[in-house]
DNA sequence: CGATTCAGCGAT
DNA sequence: TCGCTGAATCGC
């Protein structure tokens, strides 16, 4: 070892991981200098440079003897976090692992997963939270524990497997639980999680979004009541996080629920997995490192040999082909409790209506006499729209202006109420122009519709309903949301209007009618995964209605569409999941697409296309070139912009690349990335990039 | 990433 | 000649 002359005599060497991105050239750990040997995971303080930062002790290099090399002055570490134990070797591991697959450095993954208020404490003040934390700990809630309900037949049969891999204590395969909307899943989580705490162990329940965790929470604390939880979130705040991530490391928390992020909880008991609606995008990390967390939740369980159950009504078809294979064990949930039937899908031709040049309207005339018969019997309707504002573009027919973003590829969406024009991709926002900005005409009009025109024509169309609207917009507030679907369970509402946030997991116990107003536009995505998202989207929608098994048998879901022969709705219809899910499969084998080839993309940002389209395509030479030497079968795709090809004024392309096995994609991208990485200094034009490994849209 | 350094042109 | 601004470079 080298080190300089006034080292302490026991002062030893550790390696370090700190946050810095891959193309700072930091990308492997750092070396200090500590008094004594640091145990690996302990969080530590470094110097680096001018700053000090939060690092993570990790295996050590073998010190180089180097013997002519001037001696190189170590810098010495300086603080120990040790108050809290280190982070455990399946912690690590599971880190490696994603640091690898979705090639990031390890260091920036680790900082960018653990609380960020982590970064800012000193031991002290890390020894006081542990202090406050170890209060909190003996106030923990013990009401009576909600009794519970007996289990069906059906129930009974799934739920067999998991508790007898739980009581194996050995890894299963991963289950994939289907079933239906109102089917019980969440009462088998709870079993499976009852059956896991009593072994002592810790139980890590995620769900897609945030919106989801307040009434999960509340599921598991009526069953669980004692027993210490913990949320995982982005919206908690950094006190908040931090707090519960240390009581998920202690072990003080035993059951934890959390989005995403959550995967990368540091539970040094972990005894069982459950994943949430498992086919949810939101489970992709969309920036920084794209990791999903449904994908590391297989590999995690794997990994500490734990059962993992991912639960969804509509598998991603790559969970159901991973069952189809016997990779995964399929467990059924076939029927909706209490007997309760899926709503009648009813599919509205809109090419039945008349023709009416200039009158258009979002609703068909027999809809909103439906709409009309459920407010008459007192019962509540639902209508989906996948679009906010009033509506998508303004436009002047006298010259054709349209409201186009003037940073964006993408049109300004005008929101009546607060009378804006605002861009949904960069946020700027104006106010309505009184007259065409381009030739002056006074007369433009609205293009198209949204939910809030949705809102305004129901109110016209049906007096005396009380309507409501669910989007992003009228939900901004924190607590709105809730207080709006409080609202709607107190009968206080008789028609919802909403985007797909009221589509997911909401229990509306009156919802007889469920209507999709204009789904058609996914049909015609680019994105290959559209038809699956669409179906997964418009079941769950169906799956709001009726609920209430006494109305069940008169709950409908109205498609309106101007495709009813369309593959997807005529699914629908039949509520064949497994039967859309074999069409879809075949034709992803016969393109190529996954599951039965796997994907990244390079994409790529910067003001000016031809700049960044000029490094795409050396990066394109590249890639070829290694695939070349490799002998590997990985086809790279020339470059095209994305969907929206500008946002803020940055232009944005992106390549593709497919391979029939997920190793030589890997091993492609593992030597790539160096080389990227001394192309973008010759290419000056290009701002960012990174690659998506297992992209969700292409 | 963020702190520091250095080149380049504009004002005094 | 001083000085501000943006690109390049480093950091164990």
């Amino acid at each position: 070892m080298n080190l300089p002359p006034q080292a302490a005599p026991n002062a030893c060497r550790v390696a370090v991981l700190v946050d810095a991105p891959q193309h700072s050239g930091l990308s492997t750990a750092l070396d200090y200098l500590a008094d004594q040997p640091l145990p690996v995971g302990s969080l530590v303080r470094v110097p680096l440079g001018a700053r000090e930062l939060l690092g993570l002790v990790w295996e050590g290099e073998a010190p180089l003897p180097e013997p002519d090399a001037p001696p190189l002055t170590l810098r010495p570490v300086s603080a120990v976090l040790d108050a809290i134990p280190p982070l455990g070797a399946a912690w690590r591991a599971l880190l490696v692992f994603a640091a690898g697959y979705y090639q990031r450095a390890a260091g920036e993954l680790a900082l960018s997963v653990l609380p960020p208020q982590l970064r800012e404490v000193s031991p002290a003040q890390l020894q006081a939270k542990l202090k406050k934390l170890h209060k909190a700990r003996v106030t923990v809630p013990t009401e009576a524990t909600a009794p519970r309900p007996e289990l069906t037949a059906a129930q009974q049969q799934a739920l067999a497997p998991v508790l007898a891999a739980l009581q194996a204590g050995q890894a299963p395969p991963p289950f994939l639980l289907w079933g239906l909307t109102g089917s019980g899943k969440t009462e088998l989580y709870l079993r499976a999680a009852e059956v896991a705490l009593a072994q002592g162990r810790q139980v890590l329940v995620l769900v897609p979004e945030i919106n989801l965790t307040p009434q999960l929470e509340a599921r598991f604390a009526q069953r669980f009541a004692g027993v210490a939880m913990a949320t995982l979130h982005s919206a908690l705040t950094p006190a908040q996080r931090l707090q519960h991530w240390l009581a998920a490391h202690l072990g003080h928390a035993r059951l934890v629920l959390g989005t995403r992020l959550a995967i990368f909880a540091s539970l040094p008991e972990l005894g069982l997995i459950v994943v949430d609606e498992e086919h949810d995008p939101s489970y992709k990390q969309q920036d920084g490192a794209r990791y999903s967390a449904r994908d590391l939740a297989v590999y995690r369980a794997r990994l500490e040999q734990v059962p993992v159950v991912l639960g969804s009504a509509t598998p991603a078809l790559e969970s159901w082909a991973h069952a189809q294979a016997g990779r995964y064990q399929r467990l059924d949930l076939a029927e909706r409790m209490g007997g309760g039937a899926l709503p009648q899908v009813r599919l509205f031709d809109m090419n039945r209506l008349p023709r009416q040049p200039g009158v258009t309207t979002a609703l068909s005339p027999a809809l909103v006499e439906a709409l009309r018969l459920r407010h008459a019997r007192g019962e509540q309707s639902l209508l989906f729209l996948n679009r906010r504002g009033y509506a998508p573009v303004l436009h002047c027919d006298q010259c054709n202006w349209k409201s186009d973003c003037p940073h964006c590829s993408a049109h300004q969406v005008f929101h009546k109420a607060d009378r804006t024009l605002r861009c949904h991709h960069c946020g700027v926002s104006q106010r309505v122009p009184r007259a065409c900005p381009s030739c002056g005409n006074a007369d433009i009009a609205p293009l198209g519709r949204g939910t809030e025109q949705l809102e305004e024509q129901l109110e016209a169309l049906l007096p005396g309903a009380r309507v409501a609207r669910i989007d992003a917009d009228t939900t901004r507030l924190k607590g709105a949301l809730h207080a709006q679907l409080h609202a709607v369970h107190e009968g206080e509402v008789d028609v919802l209007v909403g985007t797909q946030m009221v589509t997911k997991g909401h229990d509306f116990r009156r919802i007889t009618l469920v209507a999709a107003i204009n789904p058609d536009s996914a049909l015609f995505s680019s994105d290959f995964r559209a038809p699956e998202r669409l179906f997964s989207l418009l079941m769950q929608a169906a799956g709001r209605a009726g609920r209430d098994a006494a109305q069940a048998a008169r709950s409908e879901m109205w498609v309106q569409t101007w495709y009813p022969a369309h593959a997807v709705y005529q699914a629908l219809r039949q509520h064949d999941f497994a039967a859309f899910a074999q069409a879809q499969l075949t034709e992803r084998e016969a393109a190529g697409l996954p599951p039965y080839a796997h994907l990244a993309l390079l994409r790529a940002e910067g003001r000016d296309v031809a700049a960044v389209r000029a490094f795409l395509l050396a990066a394109q030479a590249q890639a070829d070139a290694l695939a070349q030497q490799f002998g590997a079968e990985v086809l790279v795709y020339p470059p095209v912009p994305l969907p929206v090809a500008r946002v803020a004024n940055v232009e944005r392309l992106q390549m593709l690349m497919e391979a029939p096995q997920r190793g030589a994609l890997q091993r492609l991208l593992r030597a790539w990335l160096p080389q990227l990485q001394a192309l973008k200094r010759q290419h000056r034009g290009v701002l960012r990039w990174a690659v998506d490994v297992d992209p969700l849209a292409i």
